[in-house]
DNA sequence: AGTTTTTTGTACCGTATCGCATAAAAATAG
DNA sequence: CTATTTTTATGCGATACGGTACAAAAAACT
């Protein structure tokens, strides 16, 4: 029942190598200066066809942004899980993201900083739905490091200590990827990011 | 010599008040999604004063971001001034900036963050006047912060550990930036602030 | 008063924008 | 083979954009 044969004209596009394309002008140009004649060009399609699969140009975005935000969880979730102990486990993670920033990723090879930071921020305050959109990606952020940290100290750290610490390392990964975007190196962004976790993560008696 | 009575017909507007008109409108608005209509009517000017006066809309959003630059340098070294000790006065700074980004200020009543960070970063990528004018204002806001420390310390920090520290917390603040365009409370950001201010500059005998 | 200089206001130019209407194309269903 | 469904392709249509030409207006200079 699955892989019912469609009725209509086949597509001639794959949806999900498509959205990867939109993504890329998107991350690059940001929302207000990207226009649907860059996309249809990106992508191999006519405005219609676009328009007809992913809605209009806000709905484009809002999905680009959305599936950004997957790819790098999954993303620097398994730069995380290449090691062990809350400091290397961290600084995986930021080695990693950025590697992305930095464009040093088969994900993307220009140094366009985070997609979110770059590009969603800008339009945060005309309009509610991005500034939502916005603040989901940055409590995901903040969640998902805080998570990492409690799983790796086991209780050695409060709560609330814990998710600021989290929220400090989400604010330094903010501020790498905005250095990123202006053209700041990999190498010096690296060294800013070890030193960082070391000076906001306490120094427990494992690691 | 200087209050030469000008040849031809006075201007009806004060050059200084309407570059912060236009400014608030580039801040709010970022460069893309600005129209110079929307700037001839937040400034009661028609189009083509505003082009003869301030040039093109590129123009005039070089202009003001350093004059942001500059609000921006003599406002916080203003807030720093008002205190001794490094971490007072980082602390204090860092605490005028948020007021800043939240809307707090009579230079900006809503949150909007940086006008550098939340808008000239998104254009960063297209144009490369745009990225070294995005790479100015950070460069410029490391050396202060480190001119800073440096003055405070007096030669009990070295030169690199010095400039480390100032570079952390120039991320720092480029992450509430982000986080006030974003929608958060000055009073949330002022507490991570506060704690980011004590783990990263060392405690050091006088402070 | 008449000339010169600068600013203002209207109106325009060419282009780009987003979205859609419409018809051709390509598949399946009967 | 015909009807139906879905996608593609061309092209339009109304608006918005940045920038400027041009003449009227308002001041000083002669």
């Amino acid at each position: 029942m699955k892989t019912e044969t469609k009725r209509g004209r086949p597509r001639k596009f794959d949806e999900d190598k498509t959205l990867d394309q939109i993504m890329q002008v998107f991350w690059k140009n940001g929302y207000a200066a990207t226009s649907l004649d860059q996309i249809a060009e990106a992508t191999g399609l006519n405005r219609p066809s676009l328009y007809a699969a992913f809605g209009s140009k806000k709905d484009m975005y809002l999905t680009i942004v959305d599936r950004f935000a997957d790819r790098m969880h999954t993303y620097l979730g398994a730069a995380g899980a290449r090691t062990t102990g809350v400091k290397p486990r961290l600084k995986f993670i930021l080695a990693a993201a950025i590697d992305l920033y930095t464009g040093q990723t088969e994900l993307n090879g220009e140094p366009y900083g985070c997609l979110a930071i770059s590009t969603l921020q800008t339009e945060a305050v005309q309009d509610a739905e991005f500034r939502e959109a916005l603040d989901a990606v940055i409590a995901r952020m903040d969640k998902g490091i805080a998570s990492l940290i409690r799983h790796e100290t086991q209780g050695s750290m409060g709560e609330t200590e814990l998710k600021e610490a989290a929220q400090h390392l989400a604010l330094i990964l903010h501020g790498l990827s905005i250095r990123a975007r202006a053209g700041e190196s990999p190498e010096v962004l690296k060294a800013l990011a070890e030193s960082a976790v070391d000076k906001i993560v306490p120094t427990t008696s494992e690691s």
